[in-house]
DNA sequence: GTTAGCACTCGATAGAATGGAGTGCCAAGA
DNA sequence: TCTTGGCACTCCATTCTATCGAGTGCTAAC
C-alpha cells in the first residue's frame, strides 16, 4: 500500500461517510485533495478494489469502502485526532462534575416502563420548579477546593452538585453558609431568585454567591421531560421520512411539553392528528394524564403514537402508570 | 349516528389500527362482525364518509378513519376497557413498589450524553454483579406490614426495595435481622447465593427468607445495560427495513452486551461490519471502551452506528466519556 | 508512470400497459 | 322503506420497456 493509494482510500472513506454516495474518480480529483487526473485515480481505485479495500455497488457506480477498507482507515488514520475534535466536547467535563437528581431516575424509569407497555413513545414531565420547595441546604467538604452542595426538597428527594472553588475554604465556614442558605431559602421553590447578602466575611460571601449561582442551574434541570422509546415510531410508520419527521419533532422537548400542557389544559386525555396543531405530528395521536401527588397535580405523563394506535390499551396503560407514579411519589 | 353506523365505524377503526390497510366493505362483512351484506355496508360507509368520519385514500380503495372518526371512536367506545387489558399490565404494580438503583441514573445519563455527542446509539454496561460487594444491609419499618430493604454497597451506593410482609413484624426483630444479614453477606457480591439459617424464631426466619429472596432479584438489575439514542439509527440508514432490523437487534440487550464484551476481549476498540459477527448489524460498526474505577475495569461503554460513521470523532467521544465516567465513579 | 479518449455497462428514472380491489348506483326483492 | 346482488367504472399497484448518464476499463499517446 503506497502513500497515494492510502490517500485515495482515505479520501473515499471521508467522502462516503459524509455523503453516503458512492465516490467516483472525477469527483475525487475535484474535491478529494488528490493532485492527479481521474484516470490515474481510476487505476489506483481498481487496484484498491482488487486488494479488497473498495467495492462497487454495481459496475457503473463509484466505489464505497469495504469492511476491510474501514478497518485500514481506522488502524492507519485514526489517532491523528486533532484537538479541535476534542474541544467541541467540553460539555463532557461539566456533565461529570455534576451529580444528577434522584427524581430524574424515577421519571426516566417510568417513561421506559410506559414505552415498554405500549410500544409507543412515552413522555414523563417532571414537576415544574415552583412546586418543589427547598427544605434544607447542606455543604459538605470533599477536598479543600471542592464542596458538595446538597439540596433536600419538600418531597425528601436530594439533589446534589459539586462546586469547584477558586480558593480554599474553612470547614467551619461551610456550616455557617449552610445555615445562612437554609434560613434564606427554606420554603422557597428550587428555582427562585435570591440576592446574596453581605456578612462582612469575604470567603463566606464568596461561597454564598457561588452556591446561589449554582442553585439557579437546578431550575433548568427540574423543569424536566423524559422521553423514552422514540425509536418505536420506526415501527409505526412505513415512510422513512415520516419516521424522521416525527423523531425530529420529539427531540424538541419544549414542543412536546407544551403540547401535553395544551391537551391537559383543555381537559382532554386524547388529542388526535390535526388536533395536536403540530404539522409534523399530523399523523400522530397523544394520550396524556396528569399524576397527582398529595392532592396536587405535580406533572404529567403522555404517550405519542400514530393516529392508528390501540386507544383502549394505551389509555389503560397511561392511567395505570400515572396513578402508580402518583402513589409512589406520595409515599416519599 | 345510528347504532349500525357506529358499529361499522368501530370495526373500521379496529381493523385499520391492527392492519394499517384501508378497510373494504366485503372484508368488513366477512370478519368485522357486521351481519349485513357488503352492499349495505357500502351505503353506510358512504354516509360515514360524507359526515366526515371516514375517508378514502383514493377512489377505488377501502376506507380509513379521519381524525374525526378516531375522535368519535375514543369518545364513544373507549372506557369499555375490559379487565383483560388491565391484568396484562401487572408488572406496573411491581415496578412502582421497587425503588431503583442510584448507579442506574448515572449510567443512563452517561449513555444519553454519549448519544447526544455523537448522534449514534450509545451503550453503557454496568458493573457485573460480582464486582460490587455488599457493605451492610438495613431494614426499616414503613408500616407494620411493609419494610424497606436497604443495601449499601462497597461503592457507597444504596439500593433499595420495599418488602411486603405476610404478617406484622416487631421493630426489634428488624434490627436483629439487619444484623444477621449484614454479618452473613458483608463482603459478598450482591447477587450471591445464600441459604437462610434457622434461629429458632419463626417471624425472624420468615423475614430473613423474604429478604434473601428479594436480594436475589438485584442480580438481574445490576447486570445492567443502558442503551440510549437508538432512534438515531433512523437517520443513519435510508432503507426503513434496515432501520427496523438494527433497532430490533439493539433491543436484545444480551446480544449487545456480549457483542461489546467480545470486542473488548479481543483487545480492540473498533469492530466493523461483518467483524461484529451479527448478521442484522452487518452494516454497523461498534466503538467500545472500558471504564476504569480504582484501577479495576468495572464496565464498558460503546457506540453503535453505521459502518460509514465518523470514526475519529466517535473514538474521541468514547474515550472522553469513558475516562470521565471512570473518574466520576472513583470519586464515589 | 500519467493522461486523454472512447466504447461499454447498468442502475435510476420516466412512461405505457395490465390486473384487480373496491366503489357507486340501479333495480329487484323482502 | 330497507336490503341486496349485479355491473360498469375508477384508479392504484405492479410490471415492463425505453432512455439517460455517471462512471468504469482499456488503449494509445505523451
Amino acid at each position: 500500500m503506497d502513500k497515494r493509494k492510502a490517500a485515495i482510500l482515505r479520501a473515499v472513506v471521508d467522502d462516503y461517510v459524509q455523503f453516503a454516495e458512492p465516490v467516483g474518480s472525477s469527483h475525487l480529483a475535484r474535491v478529494g485533495g488528490i493532485q492527479v487526473s481521474p484516470a490515474t485515480i481510476r487505476n489506483e481505485m481498481n487496484l484498491l478494489e482488487h486488494e479488497g479495500y473498495l467495492t462497487q455497488p454495481h459496475t457503473s457506480a463509484g466505489r464505497i469502502p469495504t469492511d476491510k477498507g474501514y478497518r485500514y482507515y481506522v488502524d492507519t488514520f485514526v489517532g491523528d485526532t486533532d484537538d479541535s475534535d476534542i474541544t467541541q466536547f467540553k460539555s463532557v467535563d461539566e456533565f461529570f462534575t455534576n451529580a444528577h437528581g434522584a427524581l430524574a431516575a424515577m421519571f426516566s424509569d417510568t417513561s421506559r416502563l410506559l414505552t415498554n407497555l405500549t410500544n409507543y413513545a412515552a413522555v414523563v414531565t417532571g414537576p415544574s420548579p415552583e412546586t418543589i420547595l427547598i427544605r434544607s441546604i447542606q455543604l459538605v467538604s470533599l477536598d479543600p477546593k471542592k464542596v458538595l452542595l446538597l439540596i433536600v426538597d419538600s418531597k425528601g428527594a436530594v439533589e446534589k452538585k459539586i462546586l469547584e472553588l477558586a480558593s480554599e475554604i474553612d470547614e467551619s465556614d461551610l456550616d455557617l453558609v449552610s445555615n445562612i442558605l437554609t434560613k434564606k431559602l427554606r420554603g422557597h421553590p428550587i428555582g427562585s431568585e435570591c440576592v446574596p447578602e453581605s456578612t462582612g466575611n469575604l470567603p463566606v460571601d464568596l461561597l454564598c454567591a457561588t452556591a446561589l449561582e449554582s442553585l439557579k442551574e437546578f431550575q433548568g434541570e427540574t423543569e424536566s421531560v423524559y422521553i423514552e422509546g422514540a425509536s418505536k415510531v420506526a415501527n409505526a410508520f412505513d415512510a422513512v421520512d415520516t419516521v424522521r419527521r416525527v423523531l425530529a419533532t420529539l427531540e424538541q422537548h419544549f414542543l412536546v411539553v407544551s403540547l401535553i400542557r395544551d391537551v391537559l389544559s383543555k381537559g382532554q386525555k386524547v388529542a388526535i392528528g390535526a388536533e395536536l396543531g403540530i404539522e409534523p405530528l399530523a399523523e400522530c395521536s397523544v394520550v396524556v394524564s396528569p399524576y397527582i401527588v398529595e392532592g396536587e397535580q405535580l406533572g404529567s405523563i403522555g404517550l405519542v403514537g400514530p393516529t392508528r394506535m390501540n386507544y383502549p390499551k394505551v389509555l389503560a396503560a397511561v392511567n395505570l402508570v400515572s396513578t402508580g407514579l402518583g402513589k409512589r411519589l406520595s409515599e416519599g
